[in-house]
DNA sequence: CTGTGTGAAGGAGTTCACAGCG
DNA sequence: CGCTGTGAACTCCTTCACACAG
């Protein structure tokens, strides 16, 4: 039994799995239904299950699920059991921004280096993290082993960087620049585009059936 | 005919043509194929005209589409004919960074208004708008006819603040806070939460067929 | 002859319903 | 009896294949 071809619907569900577990866990729930997970997540009580099953089982019949035990499962699933390393390349308002937030945030993921090419912003700390130069990022990439990186340079350095990135070993990178990288197939890219993502909730606000909205765009129909 | 259920994911990827769209133009290129945007967004051409076609048939058969004619006629479909204003309730490092990356990058959504209840960033400026009180915040909202909030607060003020602004007449809001808002079903939420997207990212970091990794992380299986 | 528009087929994700175990 | 685990049904999105218009 292999778990090749697990959907990445199922992988995006999994951190909000898992945060709701830390959090049953610091209030000393020790176990939990699918049914409270659905309520606490949004998600249905089947889906939670399923979601689960892709992995094995994990359950008890009758009672539920082991909130630890399950927390450190799914931790081992998506590769968090132990921190994971990464570093965040183009440190201006949306890299700095992102990096506090992770500093504070995110106990599983550890960054280990802040590189900017703008000499104006080396030296600077973040948290007790300085700012280094670009130039430096190879070496830490090695030493540290680091396979995640984040990449919020402007948009066109961005692919310039990337294949750097992927020369130096990176398998998956966190895209906050708005333009589509070209890079080997068997590297992962996640893109966060912030300015799509408001366009498109625009689409949204007028109303939830866009009838009316549609109507006025198209009077022609 | 109406068009209602237009699928999300359609809906998503309509900036996506925009932003080529619009950079075409600014390249003088008059008409453009399927096939060329396939190129140039990784959808397939299929897809596109599939997607178009939810709203109308815009193009012509045996040479393409207008490219100006197509970009407004999306605009038009999202909503973004018109300037839409928006609000940035909570301007701290995320909200910053958010207000700074949209005045650059952004021409259609306008932010006009800045938001924090902490009176140390209270007077600030971001480029030409100054941050001002929560307080002040029902009267631009209704001044301005505001349908869209940024909503960047921490996350215990998150869903307080929510509540606000739908009691003030917003219909849309893009949260940035790491919590599940409960609002009515009518108010559209759109969550940006970025420890979580990075952390499903760890999971594809190791390898894309994810054998090795899950086999690792299950050696009882 | 080229590229759009679209019904039909295929594939993927979710929900349903219930068997099965504690 | 309660809650998990899961095949089957269902829904939705994508891809295919081709008719049709310029």
């Amino acid at each position: 039994m292999t778990y090749r071809n697990v959907s990445k619907f199922v992988i995006k569900r999994l951190p909000v799995y898992l945060r709701k577990l830390d959090n049953l866990i610091s209030y000393d729930v020790e176990v939990v239904s699918s049914q409270k997970l659905s309520e606490e997540t949004g998600f249905t009580a089947e889906q939670i299950r399923k979601d689960l099953a892709c992995f094995g089982a994990f359950g008890t019949r009758g009672s539920g699920y082991n909130v630890e035990y399950l927390r450190d499962k799914i931790l081992k699933i998506i590769g968090l059991h132990k921190q994971t390393r990464v570093i965040v390349v183009g440190v201006g308002n949306l890299g700095k921004a992102f990096s506090r937030y992770n500093f504070i945030n995110n106990p599983y993921v550890k960054i280990v280096g802040l590189f900017d090419s703008d000499t104006e912003v080396v030296g600077e700390k973040i948290f007790y993290l300085k700012i280094e130069h670009i130039s430096e990022m190879k070496k830490v990439l090695v030493e540290e082993n680091v396979k995640v990186a984040i990449l919020a340079v402007p948009a066109k350095e961005a692919q310039k960087m990337a294949d750097q990135l992927v020369a130096d070993g990176i398998t998956a990178i966190f895209n906050f620049a708005p333009i589509k990288l070209k890079l080997p197939p068997e590297v992962y890219i996640h893109n966060v585009d912030l300015t799509l993502e408001l366009q498109s909730l625009i689409y949204f606000s007028s109303t939830k059936d866009n009838l009316v909205d549609l109507e006025d765009a198209f009077g022609n129909f």
